[in-house]
RNA sequence: GGGGGCGUGGUCUAGUCUGGUCUAGGACGCUGGAUUGUCACUCCAGAGAUCGCCGGUUCAAAUCCGGUCGUCCCCGCCA
C-alpha cells in the first residue's frame, strides 16, 4: 500500500523509506544510474535506481508502478529549483510494475496545445492525467463543495428531481426518450427543474436547491454543452427579488473566498435592462472596462451633416464610444472595427481622431463648434479615437465595438466583475411577430405592470433578474407567478389555448389552485462559473467528458445507431432518409 | 439552417496560393545500442505516411475543381 503522494514528499520527509505509486512520467537512463519521474495526481518526484535494477530499464512513459524507497536531500548542485519536490529525490529498494502502458498518443507535459482537442477527447482518460485538467476538476469540485455547503448552512435542503419528465412549454428543443411500456409516447430530459422546484415550494420545502443536469438540444458552442450542470434553487416568502439576490451575492462570495481566497465586493452593481442596452449595448456587459455609450444625439441636433441630421430626423440617434490613447491606430485596424460595427447591423461607422485638431473623413462637414462639442461630450483627450454611429438600432454594434476595443486593451483575466441586470421586459416579439416571454412563462411581471397587461404587454417590465460575470451571463431568476388566475392571463397572452395549457401544464396550473406560496428563485450555470474561475476559454475544459460542437462523443462514439430489435422494442421505425 | 478556419507517419506541423524540384521535410515521440547525476539528458543507428474519404481536371495532384465526413470558431438558435 502506498504511504505517500509524489508531489507532497519534501525535505522533512528526508530518511524515511516510502511506498509510492503512480505513472511513469519520464525516464533518464544512464545505464547503473536511472532516474525515472513518477506522477500521480499531486505532482512528481524523482526516482534514483542505482543497485542494478534491470526491469527499470524497460519503463516506458504511462507504464504504472509501485516503489519502495528512501527519501533523500539532493546533493548541492542537483537540486531542481524548477520542480516542486526538487530539493529531494527516492532512492529506489524495491520496484514493482503494475501494469504496462501502450505508447500515449500525446505526452502528458504541458496543457494539451500539443494536441487536437479531438485527439485529447479520444483519449480523454490520458488528458485528465494533465495537470491543467486536474486543477480545473478539483476546483470544480471545491466550487461545488463549498456551493453546498453554503446553501445547506443557509437552511436550504438538496433535493433530486426526475430526469425522465415531461417536455414543457420552455425555449428550446427537448431531449426525448421513448417510453417501453407506453409505446409511441416520450419523455423528455428537462432543461431545467423549473416546474418541480415550484412544486417544491408549493409543497412546503421552503428553500430548495440542487446541483443538478440539464438538457437542451440546441447548436453547440465553447460556451454551451448540451449538457450542463446548473445551480438550481428556489425560496418561498421572498421579500421581493432582494431575498433572491442577496443569497446569490452570499453564495458567490463564500465559494470565492473558500475556492479562490477572492473577496468579492458585495453588494454587487446593479443596472437595469434598458440602462445596460444604453450604456453598454448589451444586456451583459463586462465592466471590467469603462466605455460607456455616449449617446451624442443633442449635440448633433441641428448639424449640416446629412447623416446625423437624417439619422436624428428618423427617429434615430448618434452615439459612440471612446478609445482612449487609440488615435494611432491603423486604418487596416479602424476598417476592422467598422466590419465588426457593420456586421452587428450598423450602416457604418464614423471615427475622429483626436490630436491638436480632430482630424476625421467627416471634418470637413461639421462645424468648429461641433467638432469641439463632440470633442466635449466625450471628454476627449488628445491622443483617444471617437467612433460614432447613427441610426436607429445602433447600441448593439456599439455593444460590439465597445468589447473589441475593450478587450484588447485590457487582460482578459483582470479579476471578477459582478454584474445584476434587472427589469427585464416580461415579453419580446418572435420572428413572426409573436409574442413571447423573455425569460419564462412563469416570471411574474412587476405590480403596476399587471393591471395592463392586455393592452401594454411590450412595456410591461418582469421581476426577473440575469447575474453577469465579465460579459457572460451566468444564470437568471426571477420572482414567480403564484396565482392561477395571472398564470392564465399570461398563458392567454402567450397564445396558449385553454386545452393546449391543460394538457401541457395542467398539473401545474392544478397545484396553483392548492396554497402556492409566493416564491422566486434561481439557475446559475456551474460549468460556466468554473469556466471563468479556471480562466479557461471553453467549457470543454472544466468538464471531465465533453461533447464536440456537433454533439458527439470522440472517446465513446456516442450517439451511435441502434438495431431494429432495439427500435421495435420501443415502437419505433426510422425514416428512409437519415 | 447559414458563414468561415483546419484535416499530411503515433503526435504537432512545413509544403497547398504559383501542379512537376515531394522518392513528402522538420520537431517531438517510438525501436535498438552506448552512457553514474540527469531533470526538455546526451550520442550513434533505425523504423514509421494509401497527404481524411469519393469523384473530376491534367501528360502529371498533398497542391486545382466538385462532393462528402470529421473537428474548431461565429451568426441563427439556446426562456
Amino acid at each position: 500500500m502506498r504511504t505517500d503522494y509524489c508531489g507532497e514528499l519534501s525535505p522533512a520527509d528526508v530518511g524515511r523509506e516510502v511506498k509510492l505509486a503512480g505513472w511513469v512520467n519520464r525516464r533518464r537512463d544512464f545505464g547503473t544510474l536511472t532516474f525515472v519521474d513518477l506522477r500521480d495526481r499531486t505532482g512528481i518526484a524523482q526516482l534514483v535506481f542505482s543497485k542494478g535494477e534491470r526491469e527499470v530499464h524497460t519503463l516506458n512513459r504511462e507504464d504504472v508502478i509501485a516503489v519502495t524507497g528512501t527519501v533523500a536531500r539532493r546533493s548541492e548542485g542537483n537540486v531542481n529549483p524548477g520542480m516542486k519536490t526538487g530539493a529531494i529525490e527516492v532512492h529506489v529498494n524495491a520496484l514493482t510494475v503494475l501494469n504496462r502502458s501502450k505508447t500515449p498518443p500525446f505526452l502528458v507535459e504541458g496543457d494539451g496545445s500539443d494536441a487536437t482537442e479531438e485527439t485529447r477527447l479520444r483519449f480523454r482518460y490520458v488528458d485528465l492525467r494533465r495537470e491543467r485538467l486536474q486543477r480545473s476538476l478539483e476546483l470544480r469540485h471545491r466550487v461545488f463543495k463549498s456551493t453546498r455547503d453554503f446553501f445547506s448552512d443557509n437552511g436550504f435542503l438538496e433535493i433530486e428531481t426526475p430526469f425522465l419528465t415531461k417536455s414543457t412549454p420552455e425555449g428550446a428543443r427537448d431531449f426525448l426518450v421513448p417510453s417501453r411500456l407506453t409505446p409511441g409516447s416520450f419523455y423528455a430530459l428537462p432543461q431545467s427543474p423549473q416546474l418541480f422546484k415550484q412544486l417544491f415550494m408549493i409543497g412546503g420545502i421552503d428553500r430548495y436547491f440542487q446541483i443538478v443536469k440539464c438538457f437542451r438540444d440546441e447548436d453547440l458552442r465553447s460556451d454551451r454543452q448540451p449538457e450542463f450542470t446548473q445551480l438550481d434553487l428556489e425560496i418561498s416568502f421572498p421579500n421581493d427579488k432582494e431575498d433572491v439576490l442577496v443569497i446569490l451575492e452570499g453564495a458567490m462570495a463564500h465559494v470565492f473566498r473558500e475556492t479562490l481566497g477572492v473577496e468579492l465586493d458585495r453588494p454587487f452593481p446593479r443596472v437595469t435592462y434598458t440602462e445596460a442596452i444604453s450604456r453598454y449595448g448589451t444586456d451583459k456587459p463586462d465592466l471590467r472596462f469603462g466605455m460607456e455609450i455616449c449617446d451624442i444625439s443633442e449635440v448633433v441636433a441641428n448639424s449640416e451633416f446629412r447623416v446625423f441630421r437624417e439619422a436624428i430626423g428618423n427617429g434615430g440617434k448618434v452615439a459612440g464610444i471612446l478609445a482612449a490613447g487609440c488615435s494611432s491606430y491603423p486604418r487596416s485596424k479602424i476598417d476592422r472595427l467598422q466590419e465588426i460595427a457593420v456586421s452587428a447591423g450598423a450602416k457604418g461607422m464614423i471615427w475622429l481622431k483626436v490630436e491638436e485638431e480632430v482630424s476625421s473623413p467627416i471634418a470637413k462637414f461639421l462645424s468648429e463648434g461641433e467638432l469641439a462639442s463632440i470633442r466635449e461630450a466625450f471628454s476627449a483627450r488628445a491622443g483617444d479615437l471617437i467612433l460614432l454611429l447613427a441610426g436607429q438600432g445602433i447600441e448593439r454594434p456599439l455593444g460590439e465595438l465597445r468589447l473589441a476595443i475593450g478587450r484588447e486593451k485590457k487582460p482578459i483575466d483582470d479579476g471578477f466583475g459582478f454584474l445584476w441586470v434587472t427589469d427585464f421586459p416580461l415579453f419580446e416579439l418572435d420572428e413572426d411577430g409573436n409574442l413571447t416571454s423573455a425569460h419564462h412563462p412563469f416570471t411574474s411581471p412587476r405590480p403596476e405592470d399587471i393591471p395592463t397587461l392586455e393592452e401594454r404587454p411590450l412595456s410591461a417590465l418582469s421581476n426577473a433578474y440575469d447575474l453577469v460575470l465579465n460579459g457572460t451571463e451566468l444564470g437568471s431568476g426571477s420572482i414567480r407567478i403564484h396565482s392561477r388566475d395571472l398564470q392564465e392571463r399570461i398563458f392567454r397572452l402567450l397564445r396558449i389555448g385553454e386545452e393546449e395549457a391543460q394538457e401541457r401544464f395542467g398539473f401545474f396550473l392544478r397545484a396553483l389552485e392548492y396554497g402556492a406560496p409566493p416564491h422566486g428563485g434561481f439557475a446559475l450555470g456551474m460549468d460556466r462559473l468554473v469556466m471563468m474561475m479556471a480562466n479557461e476559454r471553453s467549457l470543454r475544459d472544466v468538464i471531465a467528458f465533453p461533447k464536440t460542437t456537433t454533439g458527439s462523443c470522440p472517446l465513446t462514439d456516442a450517439p451511435m445507431p441502434v438495431s431494429d430489435a432495439q427500435l421495435g422494442e420501443l415502437g419505433l421505425r426510422l425514416n428512409e432518409r437519415r
